[in-house]
DNA sequence: TGTATTTGTAACAATTTCGTCACATTGAGT
DNA sequence: ACTCAATGTGACGAAATTGTTACAAATACA
C-alpha cells in the first residue's frame, strides 16, 4: 500500500471526488479535535498527530494524500517538518498545507519559504480551510485530458465539452459524454461492464452491471441520427465495443 | 432586482482601466521607484518586494497577475526564486518576467529555461517594459488587458467599461463585466463553477460555488434584451460556456 | 449621514439525469 | 423448433443539478 492514490476521480470528467486520507499535525488538542471533526464531516479520512516526530511515524506507515501542518510544534517546528518531508522522495510529493498564526505576529517568519503548498492563517473558518484543501487536491489531481477525439466521423472535444458528427451537435447528458469519450479513446477493443464502470463511473462503485447497457443504449440513441450507432457494438458475453469497422 | 436599467454607465469611468496587480521584486531602491511609478501610470498596482523571501510572502497571500523579478537578488537568487514559484501548483502559471542586467545570450537562456515567460535586459526603455508586460498579459491572461473584446455583436471594452451591442450599451454590475470579459476572453470553452471563480473572483477567494449561478443569471438578464442570452450556456454537470453556435 | 447599488447566500422550484426494474427480444446450442 | 441465458427497451421514482427569487450585508455615492 505504498502509493498515495489521490481521490478517487476518472479521467473522463472534471469531477473530482475528493476523499482523502489527510495527516494532521496539530499540537492544540482542541484544535485538533475541532479540525479532525470537520475534516471527517467534508468526507476526509483525518490522521491525527500531535508533534513532527509523531507525523513522521504515521507517514512512514501510510502515505496521505494532503498534510496539513501548524506552524508552531513542540520540538521539531513546522518548517523543519516540511523540510524533512520535502528531503525525502517518498513524500517530496505529498501536498501540505501550512497553518499559520496571523501574518502581524510571525515577523520572523519573513524571508522563509517553508515549501508548502499553500497556506492558511488563523483563525480560518472551517469553509475556508475546506476550500483550501479542495483546491490543492484538485491542482494535484492527475490533469484530465483535454485533447480532442476523431473517430471516424465523430469529434468529441472535452475542452468545450461538445461532440459533433457531420458538422451536427450531439446532446449528451454527462455519463453518455463520459461514456462515449472512453469508448471514442479505446476504439476497437472489447469491455466488460464491470471494467466500463470501473472506467467511467470509477472504482468502487456500487451500481447494477445492467445499468451499463441501459446507458448504452441511450448513447445508441443519440448516435442514432449521425448512424454512428451501429459502429458501438455488442459482444455478447463479453461486453461492448466500439469498432470503425461496421 | 429586476428593475430598469438606467443609464448609469458613467459610474465606473473613474475607475483605473486596466488594473493588473503586479509582484515587483527588485532590491534597488531607485529602480523599484522607478518602475513601480512607471506600473502604476499605466494604470497597474504594482506591489514590491525587494527580496526573492518577501517576494513569496507577498504571492502567499494573493496571487499577483504577473511577476517582475530582477535576476540579481540578495539572498535567493531570482532564478531560484522563479524555480520554487515554478514549482509550486498554486504559482506555476502566475506570468513571469525577468529583468537583468547581462546581455548574455546564456543568461537568457537559463531564464526562459527556469521557466520565465519573457526577459528583458537593463537598461530599459518604460515603453519596452509596458509592451513586453502587455505582450505577456495578452498570451497568458487576456481578459485582464484593456484591449477591446468583440464577440459576435457583443463589443467589451475594458478601457471605458462599457459593453455595447447593437449600438446599445448595456448596464452590467462590476461583476457581471467581469464575468463577461472573461467569457469573452475565452469563448467556447467551458469552466467548472471553480475554475470561474478562480478566475474572475481571484483565486484566495473563498465563496459558494452556487453563487456563480447567480451571476450568470444576472449576467443573461442583462443580455437579454440583445438575444446574446441564449449564447451564454449551461452544460450539465460541467459548468457553463459561451459560444457563438446557437 | 442617508441612499442606491451591488453582492453573496439561502431557500425553494424547475428541470434533467440516473439507476433500477419488468418485460420483450435476440441468439447460441441442442 | 425449443430452451435458456444474455441483451434490448420503455417507464418510473429518486437523486442530482440548475434556475429563480428574496433578502440582508457590504459597498459605493452624493
Amino acid at each position: 500500500m505504498e502509493m498515495a492514490n489521490l481521490p478517487t476521480q476518472n479521467l473522463y470528467s472534471m469531477e473530482a471526488n475528493l476523499a482523502a486520507n489527510i495527516l494532521l499535525v496539530e499540537d492544540e488538542p482542541a484544535i485538533q479535535d475541532l479540525i479532525s471533526m470537520n475534516l471527517r464531516q467534508a468526507g476526509h479520512s483525518p490522521i491525527l498527530s500531535s508533534d513532527a516526530g509523531e507525523a513522521l511515524e504515521k507517514v512512514r506507515d501510510t502515505l496521505p494524500d494532503l498534510i496539513l501542518v501548524d506552524w508552531m510544534l513542540p520540538g521539531m517546528s513546522g518548517i523543519e517538518l516540511i523540510r524533512r518531508l520535502r528531503n525525502n522522495d517518498r513524500t517530496r510529493n505529498v501536498p501540505i498545507i501550512m497553518l499559520t498564526a496571523r501574518a502581524d505576529e510571525n515577523d520572523k517568519l519573513a524571508g522563509l519559504d517553508s515549501g508548502a503548498d499553500d497556506y492558511i492563517t488563523k483563525p480560518f473558518s472551517i469553509r475556508e480551510l475546506n476550500a483550501r484543501i479542495k483546491a490543492v487536491l484538485r491542482r494535484r489531481a492527475p490533469q484530465i485530458t483535454e485533447d480532442k477525439v476523431v473517430f471516424k466521423h465523430l469529434t468529441l472535444d472535452p475542452s468545450t465539452h461538445r461532440v459533433n458528427a457531420n458538422g451536427q451537435d450531439l446532446n449528451l447528458g454527462p455519463t453518455e459524454f463520459k461514456l462515449l469519450h472512453f469508448f471514442m479513446t479505446h476504439p476497437e477493443r472489447v469491455y466488460s461492464r464491470t471494467q466500463i464502470l470501473d472506467q467511467v463511473w470509477g472504482d468502487h462503485v456500487f451500481i447494477e452491471e445492467r445499468t451499463v447497457d441501459v446507458h448504452i443504449r441511450r448513447l445508441r440513441a443519440a448516435l442514432e441520427s449521425t448512424g454512428a450507432a451501429s459502429l458501438l457494438q455488442t459482444v455478447r458475453g463479453a461486453g461492448y465495443r466500439l469498432t470503425a469497422i461496421a
